[in-house]
DNA sequence: TTGCTCCTCACGTCACGTGAGGTGGC
DNA sequence: TTGCTCCTCACGTCACGTGAGGTGGC
């Protein structure tokens, strides 16, 4: 760890292309400490061993990584702890960048022009058993916590001995859509039995009985608040809404193929209980 | 126009999947009205036939547009403006998506260890006569401005019939590394002549002689710093570094041909006069 | 009357950028 | 001595999120 030659903090900038204020900011954020201070008049000075250090940072903001993970990659004692942080970083940017792609499609539908609407139709759901499991979960996370509770759901299943009696569904309270974080509630409906009690998170809970209009969203979830927008449309200009949570059911999904385009999601929400 | 039914705000939340707080801050910011506000209350009221503006929205706002410029994009007069400004977008987003992989290419490069670096050699570069572009730009422009700048010089070349004599480089004062925004020049050496002035933003100007050390970066622009920390640690560490504007030389650039990998640039610190 | 929804400030977040105002070294 | 580089606050930016504290409608 010999020190090979210190650099003004000018001069690490021009040779790091981090701005003097962005290295200023490293330090203060512990991130990038320079290797000597003067103890006097405060100036920095930068080894030429820190450059590698350096252009890693600059590399990882480039990809957002935000600072602070940013100095546990580099504080990581192992290189294995730290290419795992690279590397599941790498894969929600991945995530990211498909969001982005079905943000640019999802556009050109909109401007397109309004698609033709499925037709709402409205429905009784009458009362069933189901195992459920239930978590505060913000709108960026449902959809892995929706595999990851699934995964449970079907685990819990077969070693309680129960039948599924339907297909998978959630419950939306409306404060998840208003502060995009809230209590979901993933259930799958079974054949009521005596059975043993489900284990960890899974309970056996009794999903309620409901009135609601249902529209089917075909294709991938990112574009599901047009579906949302449609059925809303729909049950507005009725004047039959009722409070109560929104609950879809995910008569396809991506436990069932990789093909999103295949994907059938039934949303449904609230009506009044008069409502032929 | 019709009013069709009218939404809380919570409602209009659920069928756009966007967040109280944010349709709160597009009402603020001038980039969606509510359709009623009560005079005593203030509560919001949306229309149903605000939903597909909502929608579109949320798909600019997942593309990282400004509310600013999608404030813009909405109030559009016609659809041409409109469609333009978001495919101007997309292409900025496509450019930002080039840098992401670069970044990711980078970085693995980085993290498989230091690559064999090309010697450095020491130079002296006389004075030369050339046509020049200068202009305030930020980092982040640099490379478009760089483009546009070598078309007005190639340009005014012919229109002043004057003979190109050597490949165009740019001069970069310290400051713009430093705050990432200074003034550029960049330039192409020509064989003095008794010709008319140059028009518009090309000037003739003298590029003064300089005593550098140059590194030749292969590839990308986007990797270059990673020469410039290469060339820097070597000047730092035989201690021979002046003051000077850094200059860069386009030996094989976009102009010459789109496989970045052939590109090929010299890249020069200035260093002592003495240095042998 | 009790929840629930809605409201308006005021402040926090994140990674710096932008001055203001001042000092040190050649 | 004059520039130039460096320093430290303090505040701004952007798109909201996070409470605090309070009101209206069923």
């Amino acid at each position: 760890m010999m020190i090979m030659a210190l650099l003004t903090i000018g001069d690490f900038s021009r040779m790091t292309h981090l701005s003097v204020k962005a290295l200023r900011h490293y330090h203060d954020m512990g991130v990038l400490e320079p290797a000597v201070i003067d103890p006097f008049t405060g100036y920095r000075s930068y080894d030429t061993g820190q450059v590698p250090a350096a252009q890693v940072i600059r590399r990882l903001r480039d990809l957002n990584m935000p600072l602070d993970q940013i100095r546990a990659v580099l504080g990581a004692p192992d290189v294995d702890v730290r290419s795992q942080e690279i590397m599941a970083h790498l894969s929600r940017m991945e995530r990211q960048l498909q969001q982005t792609q079905a943000a640019v499609a999802g556009l050109r539908a909109l401007l397109a022009g309004p698609a033709a609407r499925p037709a709402v139709e409205v429905r009784a759901i009458p009362a069933v058993t189901a195992l459920a499991v239930r978590d505060t979960v913000t709108a960026a996370d449902a959809p892995v916590w929706g595999l990851d509770a699934f995964g449970s759901l079907t685990a819990a299943l077969s070693s309680a001995g129960l039948t599924a009696a339907g297909c998978p569904g959630a419950l939306f309270p409306s404060e998840f859509f208003e502060t995009e974080r809230g209590e979901l509630t993933l259930f799958l409906p079974v054949v009521p039995a005596v059975a043993s009690a489900p284990a960890g998170r899974v309970q056996l809970m009794e999903v309620p009985a409901a009135e609601v209009a249902v529209m089917t969203h075909e294709g991938a979830a990112d574009d599901i608040d047009r579906t949302y927008g449609a059925l809303g449309t729909a049950v507005a200009e009725r004047a039959i809404g009722v409070d109560g949570p929104i609950r879809e059911y995910y008569l396809v999904s991506v436990v069932d193929t990789d093909d999103e385009r295949e994907h059938r999601t039934e949303v449904c929400w609230p009506v009044f209980r008069t409502a032929a």
